[in-house]
DNA sequence: CGCGCGCTTGATTTGCGTCAATATGCGTGG
DNA sequence: CCACGCATATTGACGCAAATCAAGCGCGCG
C-alpha cells in the first residue's frame, strides 16, 4: 500500500504500463549497491516503497566511538549499518562493562515498538549508516507485513547469536573465549573462510583488547596473554590488531562446538 | 468491576443478540481462563480464530525433567505454556552446561519459520502445554499481522533479557548473580513484589541448585555458599529450596542496577 | 534398612584478576 | 627530524574469588 501524496507517480504508473521498467529502473541510487537491499530489511519493500524509504533516508559517517544513542542519533531515527562494527553495550554503575552484541552490515539498528532498553550503541569502528526516521518505517511496516517478517528474522537470529555467547561467557575458558571471538570476526571479515584446512586470512581486529574483553567477560591482560599464546602455539599471527589465522581448524577446535 | 462491565454489556448486546452470542460463548472453554489469551499471543486472535486454533489445541503435563524438543514433543509442534517453568539450554561436547533462558506463562515455545537451533529445551518443573501443529499456527500468521507483531514482540523481549543476564554472567560476582536470580524468580512469582520497602514473600525455588549454577556460570558449590551466606547476613531465609526474601531492599541493591 | 540424590560445608588448588613496569606505536609541535 | 605525551599492548609478580576435591548430612524410596 503506497501513501497518498505520490498522486502524479500514480498517474505515470497508469501512463506507463510497463512495469518491469519501473523494476529496474525505479531503484533509487542510494540503493543500487546496498546490501540491505538483499540481505537486510530493503528486501522486503517493493520498489516503490524503497523510493518512499530512499527519499526520508540520510547517509551518515560516524567515527570510531561515536554514541549512536540518545545522542548524536536521537531516539527517533533508525538505520541500516552500510559498514562498519556497531556494539551493544550495558554497563553496570560502577562502570563495569560488558558488550551484549555486535552489529555489522547489512544488520538494522534500532528497537521497534519501543524505546531501546537502556544498552548503548556505539560505533567500534569507523560506521557508515543509512538512518530514516522512525515514522516512516513504522508506516512501511504497516502495510508490508514482509518488512515484519525480517525484523522477527533479524530478532531471532540475533537471539540465538545472544544465546550462543551467553554459552561462551558463562562456560568456556579463557582460551577458548579468545578462540571463539577470532572465529566470530574471522567468518565475519571473510565468509568463505569455513572450509576445513582452509587457507585462512588476516584481518585487522575491528575491537580494542579492552573491548574484546568487556564482549567474554575478561580483563585485557587476559585477552592480551591469551593472543600471544595463540600466537606462541602458531595458531595464529599477531601484531597489535593484525591477525592472521594460520590453523583455522586447531582454531575451531579449541573455540568448541 | 470485570462483572460489573459485563453486565453493562449484556444489556446493550440485547439489540444484537445473535452476534453477541458468539462472542461471548464463541470462546473456547479450553481458552477463557487461560492467560495466553491476554499477555500470550493468542491476545491477537479474533474470537473465529482463537475456535479455530483451539480446535486444534491439545493439552499436556509435562514432569519435571521432560524434554521437550526433538523427543516427545516433536518439532512440528508449538505451544503456549499454562504454567510451569521451562530451560533453555546449550552444552559443550564435554558436558559443560548453560541455561541461556527461562520461559514462564503464558510464553509461547518454539521457533517460528526455522529449527530449533541446537539448544535444547527441558522443563524445569512440572508444566503444563497448550501446544498445536506448526501449521495451523503458520496459517494464523499469514492471516493475522497481530499475531506476527506478538511473536516480534516476545522475541525482543527475550533478546533483552538474554543480553540482560550476558551482562550478569559475564561482569557479576558470584553474590550479584545469585542475588539477580533471586529477583528474576521473585519477580516473576510475584509480580506485585517489586515496591521498595515492600514486605517480601516466599517462594520455592523452580531450579535446583545444579540448574542455577549452569543459570549463572557458577558450580553448585558456589551457589550454596552464597545462599547460606545470604542467609546468614538476613537478607534471606533459605531452607532446601524454599526462599523468603526478608529484605528487598538490600537484595535488588546487592544485585545491580 | 541402606542406597541414591540433592544440598551443605570445609580444605586445597588454580585460573584469572589486580597491580605494576615496560614497550609500541602515533600524532603534535618544537 | 627528533622529542614528547598519550593511548593501547605486552609482560611479570602476586593475590584472591571461585573451582575442585572431599566429607558428611537429611530425606525420600525401593
Amino acid at each position: 500500500m503506497v501513501v497518498g501524496r505520490d498522486r502524479q507517480r500514480r498517474n505515470k504508473w497508469k501512463t506507463r504500463p510497463v512495469r518491469q521498467d519501473i523494476h529496474t529502473s525505479g531503484i533509487p541510487v542510494l540503493c543500487v549497491s546496498c546490501e540491505a537491499r538483499h540481505r537486510g530489511i530493503c528486501g522486503a519493500l517493493e520498489p516503490i516503497q524503497l523510493v518512499e524509504l530512499a527519499r526520508a533516508s540520510t547517509k551518515h559517517v560516524l567515527e570510531e566511538g561515536a554514541e549512536l544513542i540518545g545522542d548524536a542519533e536521537p531516539i527517533d531515527n533508525y538505520a541500516n549499518i552500510l559498514s562498519g562494527v556497531v556494539k551493544l553495550t550495558k554497563s553496570l554503575p560502577d562502570g563495569r562493562q560488558q558488550i551484549v552484541g555486535l552489529q555489522f552490515a547489512p544488520d538494522f539498528l534500532g528497537r521497534p515498538f519501543s524505546e531501546e532498553s537502556a544498552i548503548g550503541v556505539e560505533a567500534a569502528t569507523p560506521v557508515s549508516l543509512c538512518s530514516f526516521p522512525r515514522r516512516t518505517i513504522q508506516r512501511l511496516i504497516e502495510a508490508t507485513p514482509g518488512l515484519e517478517r525480517r525484523l522477527l528474522m533479524q530478532a531471532l537470529r540475533e537471539l540465538d547469536e545472544a544465546r550462543g555467547w551467553m554459552m561462551t561467557v558463562g562456560r568456556k575458558t579463557a582460551a577458548e573465549k579468545v578462540a571463539s571471538f577470532l572465529l566470530l570476526i574471522a567468518r565475519n571479515i571473510d565468509p568463505t573462510l569455513d572450509g576445513e584446512g582452509a587457507p585462512a586470512g588476516a584481518f585487522d581486529l575491528p575491537l580494542t583488547r579492552a573491548d574484546i574483553g568487556d564482549f567474554l567477560g575478561l580483563t585485557i591482560e587476559t585477552v592480551s596473554r591469551q593472543f600471544t599464546r595463540l600466537d606462541r602455539d602458531g595458531l595464529i599471527s599477531v601484531k597489535g590488531r593484525r591477525v592472521e589465522v594460520l590453523d583455522m581448524g586447531r582454531l575451531a577446535d579449541l573455540a568448541g562446538a
